[in-house]
DNA sequence: CCCACGTACGCCCTCTGCTGGCCCAGA
DNA sequence: ATCTGGGCCAGCAGAGGGCGTACGTGGG
């Protein structure tokens, strides 16, 4: 066992052996021709169908044996072949198949629980296959009475048995020593603690962890261990990165049992540890452990900048990283010239974006098809500013349709929308609302844009900014571009505050309002605070949207 | 008796990727 | 004003690394 760990590339199988194998057997699997007739049930699953079967055809009353080892083979060497091999030759009507192929990384020996010889055993560690699960069996047990028939058959050594379990050694202190497990004697209590043990070597490694004597240190870093268990997986993880537990179906590999064992379940999709809340399952216990914070609601990650809270540290680091940390760097689509905070929404963003459809899109503005939706936005970009609308009476063009059935109007004379009060006529209906609101609407109150020095209003902000600055109070702050601002909602509540509702007889000619005012911002200079304009309002008088209220 | 070794379980952590709600810019 | 697309963001789970600890056994 030793010598197989100390290989480069070992791997985990069940090895079969005759009587004339080593002596380094981790664990042996006795045949009972007593227990089925048919031989030893070593029988491995396969991805479709009922399991194939192979027996181990006893040999002149020899037991076969069978052992749970790490093997080192050479890649594309047969595992199965060679001075160890398992001489398991399928029967009739069995399967060869599974065992036949079986070389590097291929499947394991599956011993299936109710057959052959184990039938009463109880199951053991759950390993996976190729293509299915296996199920090993309490191996020690097996090993200890096919042990000792041996020994016994042999007369090479008086055998040791325990009287109360399958244990069994050649060494009478091995048993005596043995035999107190199953006591509950722990005459080795902890003066820290108080914990027992069975052990004076126990208790000596527990105090050690109490007073942090580490006495195993590692040679190539400062890390030291109480045992040398600890300093030769530390070692093993960061210095010589041996990864003696291989996968069967896979590459990965690892420092420790447990954890190939934690890994085969992502291949079986094993879920143990059950949520008794919900439907959930989770793999290991650490996970079912994260998972009931989503029950609690506890959030035990806290910001030490902002105090925000997180259900995972993870979360918290990412939201460190972003709100908090500077240089924060962002993930560039190598298709388009977008920036993305996260990797994973970079994903998402190529995804909905750059993946391919099958069936192209047409662009609703022409002919043209893309497989691509982010060819598609841009492509029907191009067709932003076109004025494909023209009048066929003037030069007069537009980009929507809307606006130029409203234009011909000036041409036909048409006024469709007529005040039901006083049966005055106009040609848009914004127009007529205001009309309506002026002259016989008595609750109507019309917005007003006041100046913040003088109190001076105007119905329109062109006008009131204009005044503003004569007034010296304010300045035109360009804007070429409207941003993108979480504080949008907090302008719009400051714009609450320069607008006042006054009697005004205005909203005349309100068509013809300066879209380029739309575009700056009005920054008042007050007590050295910038507050932020009445933007709003600017975009309340644009053209665009008194078509908008035509339509309507 | 002691030590080395292997096994087993647990804990904590990180990295990763998916999901859905939120928000904003543009149509 | 409304709708929609897309980035931002927190929630959440999958997978794995590394270590702490207890325990059993072989062998010197």
């Amino acid at each position: 066992m030793d010598a197989a760990f100390g290989l480069v590339e070992p791997f985990t199988k069940i090895k079969g052996t005759g009587e004339e194998d080593d002596e380094d057997r981790v664990a042996w699997v006795k045949e009972e021709s007593s227990a089925c007739d048919c031989g030893a049930g070593v029988t491995a699953l396969d991805g479709g169908g009922d399991p194939p079967e192979w027996s181990l055809p006893p040999e002149e009353g020899e037991k076969q044996l069978l052992t749970l080892q790490t093997v080192h083979l050479e890649a594309g060497e047969d595992a199965f072949q060679g001075e160890h091999q398992l001489s398991v030759p399928p029967q009739n009507g069995e399967r060869a198949g599974a065992w036949d192929g079986a070389g590097l990384l291929q499947p394991l020996v599956v011993v299936q629980q109710g057959h052959g010889l184990l039938q009463d055993l109880p199951a053991g560690v759950a390993l996976s296959v190729q293509e299915g699960v296996c199920v090993f069996y309490d191996l020690e047990v097996i090993q200890s009475s096919i042990l000792q028939e041996r020994m016994q058959a042999k007369n090479l050594e008086t055998v040791f048995n325990c009287d109360l379990c399958a244990f069994t050694s050649l060494r009478i202190s091995s048993l005596n020593r043995h035999v107190k497990i199953h006591s509950d004697e722990k005459r080795h209590v902890c003066h820290l603690c108080l914990k027992a043990f069975r052990t004076a070597t126990l208790l000596r490694n527990h105090v050690n962890a109490h007073t942090g004597t580490r006495p195993y240190k590692c040679s190539d870093c400062d890390m030291a261990f109480v045992t040398s268990g600890e300093l030769a997986r530390h070692r093993r993880y960061k210095h010589t990165l041996e990864k003696p537990f291989k996968c069967s179906i896979c590459k990965y590999s690892s420092v420790e049992a447990s954890k190939l064992k934690r890994h085969i379940r992502s291949h079986t999709g094993e879920r143990p540890y059950a949520c008794y809340l919900c439907s959930y399952a989770s793999k290991d216990t650490c996970k079912l452990k994260r998972h009931m914070i989503t029950h609690s609601g506890e959030k035990p990650y806290e910001c030490y900048v902002c105090q925000a809270r997180f259900t995972q540290s993870g979360t918290m680091k990412i939201h460190i990283l972003q709100k908090h940390g500077e240089n924060v760097p962002k993930y560039q689509c190598p298709h388009c010239s977008t920036f993305i905070a996260r990797k994973s929404d970079l994903g998402v963003h190529l995804r909905n974006l750059h993946s391919y459809m099958a069936v192209a899109v047409k662009c609703s503005y022409c002919e043209a098809a893309f497989h691509e939706r982010y060819a598609l936005t841009q492509h029907k970009k191009t067709h932003r500013n076109e004025k494909r609308f023209r009048c066929d009476q003037c030069s007069y063009a537009c980009k929507q349709e809307r606006c130029l059935l409203v234009h011909k109007r000036t041409h036909t004379g048409e006024k469709p929308f007529t005040c039901l009060c006083c049966g005055k006529s106009f040609r848009r209906k914004q127009l007529l609302t205001v009309h309506f609101r002026k002259h016989h609407d008595s609750n109507f109150k019309p917005t007003v844009y006041e100046c913040p020095k003088c109190g001076k209003g105007y119905s329109r902000w062109s006008n009131m900014h204009k005044h503003a600055e004569n007034c010296g109070l304010v300045r035109a702050k360009a804007v070429t571009s409207r941003k993108r601002s979480k504080g949008k909602k907090k302008k719009r509540e400051n714009l609450k505050h320069v607008k006042q509702e006054v009697n005004l007889e205005s909203f005349q000619d309100v068509s013809t309002v300066n879209n380029e005012h739309c575009a700056s911002e009005i920054v008042p200079i007050l007590d050295g605070i910038e507050t932020a304009a009445p933007s709003e309002q600017k975009t309340e008088m644009t053209c665009e949207m008194l078509l908008n209220m035509m339509d309507k």
